[in-house]
DNA sequence: TGTACACGATTCCTCAGACAAGTAGAGAGG
DNA sequence: CCTCTCTACTTGTCTGAGGAATCGTGTACA
């Protein structure tokens, strides 16, 4: 045994099952062997190829039709956001957090509709007033940061905003409990100014100041 | 009935579990009831149960640990991205992908490994040399850039470039077809210069050059 | 010859019961 | 107060049984 066998059968059947997909035992929209057949030749029960086989449901590779037998939806898997999240560093998701916020900012002062500009503003003074508790402030933190995003008018840099902060919400949470925290003044003058830049249409300005706010946000969690 | 009765037992069963996380019953990282009460509760076997938790699992939301219980591990499914990606234009997606690309030129130069130069530097010289096929060329561009985002060394980045890219490889192959191409030596030429910045630990210059190619081909892909 | 229907084989769906394997907490002992 | 052990609980796996849906085939009929 090379390692410790943790794993359930029917999580090693469902990986030896798409294993098998993937080198093309069966094409896009094939049928499988029947549950009797594949239990044996996978020396697993028939409820575990069942439970196997729900798994790889779930994940959108196969489909099964009462009657008719189960089928090959998909013949790739899309990696699990989830789970790259959990695997990746906190680190990274902030790096990639930088890398679309800062082009969200620039394509927000370029394009932004009065109606955007309004919710930006409205956000910032929202972020100004919520001082309660820590997740209060960091909760309105991010909305304001939504809305930049949102301004964007781009769907997918929203989407992905939209992934990548719940990751960071909790361990901004922790950094200002322990006191990492920048200057708070500093810190509302800083979104103020990448706001003003955003209604006066400076694109560099904003991502600029974009850039610059989430690096010192990054320096402060590496430190931590 | 309100319509045929097709849904299995088990997608039922897991369709009532998540529309009670998402409510809120079971925060996230809460354990559920075990299989021999909740089977009772949702009014099916034990094994449907199971089922249901599976699928559940494979799409990220639950995990089950033996002997000690099931967990939440997300309070919500996150998006699909082929269904964001399909929506959204593909103008959307590659603005996405100057984000990360360019950030990723960045870290690369800031990071990079000798061994992932190496790896840098054979792309552009296969890059050069695959001029068989159109698809042939595109397949050899992308693995150059993926090279430097791999450089990044950011697994976030990473699969953020590997979401995006096969959306944008038909729209490009579709494009060169149609002889929208910009002059095939700069094309080289600002790659090379793009490998050499990053050879020069230049982050400033990769990002530049890595943005300015990118976006004469976004507005390629404006007007075609 | 072509169409419609009935039937049976195949397949998935669900349940129940039994035992194995692992975990976590309570309690005894130092 | 710490550590060890044991027990109750939970998930993992298998087997057997019967129900329900689907598909292909054969037959009757026009």
């Amino acid at each position: 045994m090379a390692q410790i066998r943790r794993a359930p059968l029917a999580d090693q059947a469902a990986e030896a099952l798409l294993e098998r997909i993937r080198a093309g035992e069966w094409p896009l929209g094939a049928k499988l062997p029947g549950e009797t057949t594949l239990g044996p030749q996978l020396g697993v029960g028939r409820s575990t190829v069942r439970e196997a086989i729900r798994q790889l449901a779930g994940r959108g590779v196969l489909e099964s039709r009462q009657g008719a037998g189960v089928f090959v939806t998909a013949l790739d898997v899309t990696e699990d956001w989830n789970a790259v999240m959990r695997r990746a560093g906190i680190i990274s998701v902030i790096e990639a957090r930088i890398a679309i916020e800062a082009e969200a900012a620039a394509h927000a002062a370029a394009r932004r509709t009065p109606q955007a500009l309004r919710a930006i503003r409205r956000a910032l003074a929202d972020r100004q007033e919520r001082r309660g508790s820590t997740e209060d402030h960091v909760d309105a933190d991010m909305a304001f940061h939504r809305a930049i995003v949102a301004a964007a008018g781009n769907p997918v840099l929203l989407e992905l905003f939209d992934t990548f902060v719940p990751r960071l919400r909790q361990a901004m949470i922790d950094m200002l409990r322990i006191g990492r925290s920048l200057s708070v003044e500093r810190d509302q003058a800083a979104h103020a100014d990448l706001a003003e830049a955003i209604a006066a249409r400076d694109a560099d300005a904003a991502r600029r100041l974009s850039r610059a706010h989430l690096e010192s946000l990054e320096s402060a969690l590496r430190r931590s």
